[in-house]
RNA sequence: GGGCGCAUAGCUCAGCUGGUUCAGAGCACCUGCCUUACAAGCAGGGGGUCGGCGGUUCGAGUCCGUCUGCGCCCACCA
């Protein structure tokens, strides 16, 4: 065959891939064997790839991978996830271009639109997961919604209810107003913005019947306008709240304030006249003491509201405009009404002063544009306290072990601080909640059943006192969807069928999974909960690891954003460069848990490897063979180094993949192929050149190169895959059947220590030769001889003698360095290359003398050591015994530098 | 406010149980090479007070304390 002189991914990774699915190699069904489960965390069903899927997913990829050449069974499963605030947010946007409006619709009409745009949408992320070689089961492809999904997340909703986890209650909820729809506490996330404090006059109401008396004691703040009126300061971030002011709150303990005590005061602008309160809740020292009391848009104000008895006005409406609950700016937004009230405060009097003021604002994780408003309301929520117990559980244990560790402080935090999770949304995508409405007599008043289908609620209604003839119309389906990682916390279980049909044969092989592979920001949206659904309804953990992955960002340490344009589009870098480049690239440069900071020019590290792989093999099989010739004693040692260094490195990857410790095991493998095997393996087996052309080699060295070359290609593999299954085709006649997909992975044997060492010691010696010559400007074709006294391998000569160019290695006792050359040490082995007219015996003494005052400074402080009495007592007998090598070696250095000396000086 | 983590070469990071000649890797950089697989390459080379200070120890990138600077997570201070 011919190749190419640069590897071309492109036709390799269409060509392989459309074979590997064609036979179905990514598909698994349970057998004999052990099973190696991952699932996929599954991206937005309507999203495209982004740098995180890539990384994320090449490394479920590289663990699948290799678990199947390790003779797993293993298996990837794919899916994707309905995402129903971002996707319903999705489909409203498009209905509203249409110039649609959902509130227009009927529920059924509006999910018939959601359908539409992701049947349209959905899906394109799994097609390009192919593009990177995912190596997912596709015949399983799964999404939360689809029949099996969906009826396991019905189910548990009814059964976790029924086991009196779930309730309905009154609470002060994130509402999103954008959405329209409540969001539970994990979903808000806190921004830094630049703001300010408005401090507004709240004039004291009642000043005719209950005159201002100071108390003149010390620290006493009282302010007066120009006509003489009292007034209290209140600063506020939110001035459009206080059309919902239902109280003035000061500490009883406030000096400032204490005036202010028994008093009434009047809301500015709205009139109202509201009493002042005392809770040792307000701080003293933030502002002026005095806090106004908004008891329906504040957790805070709602909690003193319920202390203290205070009427509550919700002056918003769901959309986040103004409701006419407000006596002003009905009907307005509340961003709005903010610039607006501030305007008319100044207008009127009312603005004491205006300061600016940093504070974090809530926004909705999926909507982050929208601040998202605290708002009372009913909501279906999940008791926690059962399912934080049986979660942490595990992980302190190490039943699940967290790659990289210190993420278990923070998940172990959260579980003990857990608040309730809120699992209603306002939403029509999604899972409709089953729970079904009776009638009763108030509107205050709420019965409902809880059950699979309106007909099962029914007849769970009918067997109610007074609800016996209920009719079917007279239920009322909660209209509420379910939020999205309710679904999603059954992925491991519900993939395999496992709540709908507990103990089934897919569930009871493929469960626990393995490994799980996710990004640490949904550790508490998703991992977290999976545990506890795990725990629940599994009685066991459903993953042993939890590999979390770092954050993309750019090389300057930036998010990915589509706003900077500084997140490549991952196809595009695939079709530049070639998948296989694209993964490594990426792999080499992230360690668990820490960002990875992308540059384009890893890629091309990557894309580099894939030529030096692919150049690698060109020069393999173009070798010639002859049976009768000979091997060389060159050829022998390098196959048994190569031998010893392949067994070294497997076991040294399997060591770094065991702690997850990927890079490692990849820069491991890297450096093998390209340092060991190709710098030094293939150089040295090389057959000299007679007339130009290259001679025949003998059948035993063709055989053991590509012998090497297969358990490489293996051992990359898992990385990358396509160019590696191309080059394996090659190597060797395959069967129909033959994939590198199943071939075995490499187990390494006999590291053949010594015998590799003996070789290291010789590429030093290869490499300080070369020195010499590039020193001393003399050609690399240019052979010299070797002078070495002490220690060293005979063996290691012909490699010394090929690699280094060197005509002949002379062992010697006497005198090592007589004539001109230059003198260096491997180990304390003393080598000398005579150079006759070469050299220059000022340079050549300076150099020793500077190595021989290194020398002695070095032995003395290793002498120092050994002097050290608490020394010699306590540290262990290897240490010590060391440290006399060291001594030993130094002087055996030094007596050879000073010889060495004397010879250059005559 | 609480918690966690990081600081080692120009950049990105290893350094695992304190002890090999321990100060490393990759990339970048410099020099010389179109050497018959590969210039997307080959050969050679320079480069770090391991953030500061203090402590434990015979011995400290490594353990402890502290300071400085960064990052992340959690939390209802208007």
């Amino acid at each position: 065959m011919e190749l190419s002189a640069k590897y071309n991914p492109a036709e390799v990774e269409d060509k392989w891939y459309a074979d590997w699915t064609a036979k179905k190699y990514f598909h698994s069904e349970p057998n004999e064997k052990d099973p190696y489960t991952i699932v996929i965390p599954p991206p937005n069903v309507t999203g495209v790839l982004h740098m995180g899927h890539m990384l994320n997913n090449t490394l479920q990829d590289v663990l699948v991978r290799r678990a199947r050449m390790m003779g797993k069974n293993a298996i990837w499963v794919p899916g994707t996830d309905h995402a129903s605030i971002a996707t319903e947010a999705k489909v409203v946007g498009r209905l509203a271009e249409q110039g649609i409006r959902k509130r227009d619709l009927t529920r059924e009409q509006f999910l018939e639109h959601a359908w539409n745009w992701t049947h349209e949408h959905g899906g394109i992320i799994l097609k390009q997961l192919r593009r990177l070689g995912a190596s997912c089961d596709w015949d399983r492809t799964a999404f939360t919604m689809d029949e099996i999904r969906s009826e396991s997340v019905l189910r548990v909703f009814c059964d976790l209810f029924d086991k009196g986890y779930i309730y309905r209650g009154l609470r002060m909820v994130n509402w999103d107003p954008k959405a329209q729809t409540v969001l539970s506490t994990e979903e808000v996330v806190y921004r830094d913005e630049k703001s300010h404090l408005f401090h507004l006059r709240y004039y004291v109401a009642d000043a005719d019947t209950n005159p201002v008396r100071p108390t003149g004691e010390e620290g006493e703040v009282l302010h007066q306008d120009a006509q003489g009126r009292y007034y209290a300061v209140v600063a506020t971030t939110r001035p459009e709240t206080i059309m919902g002011d239902t109280a003035m709150c000061i500490n009883p303990k406030d000096p400032k304030n204490q005036w202010l005590r028994g008093h009434k005061v009047v809301v500015p602008l709205v009139g109202r006249v509201i009493p002042v309160i005392e809770d040792r809740y307000v701080d003293i020292e933030f502002g002026t003491g005095c806090l106004k009391v908004t008891p329906a848009h504040d957790i805070n104000d709602y909690n003193l509201g319920k202390t203290h008895n205070l009427e509550t006005i919700d002056i918003f409406n769901p959309d986040g405009t103004i409701s006419d609950q407000s006596p002003l700016y009905v009907g307005l937004d509340r961003m709005v009404v903010r610039r607006q009230i501030v305007k008319d405060l100044e207008a009127a009097g009312l603005m004491e002063k205006v300061e600016d003021y940093d504070n974090k604002v809530g926004y909705s994780e999926r909507n982050p544009d929208t601040a998202v408003e605290p708002r009372l309301c009913k909501q279906w929520f999940l008791n926690m306290k059962h399912f934080a117990e049986i979660a942490l559980k595990p992980v302190l244990d190490g039943e699940i072990k967290f790659h990289p560790e210190k993420y278990i402080s923070s998940y172990r935090q959260w579980l003990e601080n857990i608040q309730d999770w809120c699992i209603s949304r306002q939403l029509w995508w999604g899972h409709r909640i089953p729970a079904y409405y009776l009638p009763t007599d108030s509107p205050e008043e709420e019965r409902y059943v809880v059950a699979m289908t309106a007909e099962e609620a029914l007849e769970k209604a009918h067997r109610l006192p007074g609800y016996e003839n209920l009719k079917p119309e007279d239920l009322r389906h909660d209209e509420d969807a379910l939020d999205t990682w309710f679904s999603s916390w059954l992925w491991p279980i519900s993939l395999f069928d496992g709540i709908r049909n507990p103990g089934n044969p897919e569930i009871k092989y493929y469960y626990p999974t393995s490994d799980l592979v996710t990004a640490p920001d949904i550790i508490f949206f998703w991992v977290a909960r999976m545990i506890m659904a795990g725990e629940e309804y599994m009685g066991d953990v459903p993953f042993r690891n939890v590999y979390f992955t770092g954050l993309v960002r750019d090389k300057l340490g930036r998010k990915m954003s589509k706003q900077l344009g500084n997140s490549p589009d991952p196809i595009g870098l695939i079709e530049k460069y070639g998948a296989d480049a694209v993964r490594i690239g990426m792999l080499l440069c992230t360690s668990a848990g820490n960002d990875i900071l992308f540059d384009e020019s890893q890629i091309e590290q990557g894309r580099n490897f894939c030529n030096k792989i692919w150049n690698s093999y060109r020069l393999i099989q173009g070798f010639a063979v002859d049976p009768a010739a000979k091997q060389s004693e060159a050829q022998k040692v390098a196959i048994r180094w190569m031998r010893g260094r392949l067994s070294q490195v497997v076991a040294e990857v399997n060591d770094n993949f065991a702690k997850f410790r990927i890079s490692d095991a990849l820069m491991a493998t890297y450096r093998l192929f390209w340092d060991d095997f190709c710098a030094w393996y293939l150089e040295a087996i090389k057959t000299p050149f007679v007339d130009g052309k290259p001679t025949p080699m003998d059948p035993q060295t063709h055989a053991a190169t590509l012998g090497f070359f297969d358990e490489l290609l293996r051992m990359i593999h898992p990385v990358m895959p396509f160019i590696t299954e191309e080059l394996w085709q090659n190597l060797a006649p395959r069967g129909e059947n033959e994939t590198i997909m199943f071939a075995p992975m490499p187990k390494g044997g006999d590291t053949d220590k010594a015998f590799t060492d003996a070789f290291a010691m010789a590429a030093d010696a290869i490499m300080n030769v070369r020195a010499i010559r590039q020193q001393k400007n003399l050609s690399p074709r240019e052979p010299l001889r070797l002078r070495i006294k002490g220690a060293f391998d005979p063996e290691m000569t012909a490699i010394v003698c090929k690699l280094g160019n060197v005509s002949g290695v002379e062992l010697v006792d006497g005198t090592l360095a007589d004539g001109e050359g230059v003198g260096f040490l491997v180990g304390t082995t003393e080598m000398f290359v005579p150079l006759k007219g070469l050299v220059n015996a000022e340079e050549e003494i300076a150099k020793a003398e500077k190595d021989l005052e290194y020398q002695q400074r070095f032995l003395a402080s290793v002498r120092a050591k050994l002097a050290n009495e608490k020394f010699v007592a306590h540290a262990p007998e290897a240490v010590i015994a060391n440290e006399r090598k060291k001594e030993a070696d130094a002087l055996s250095r030094i007596e050879s530098l000073e010889k060495q000396l004397k010879a250059l000086k005559g």
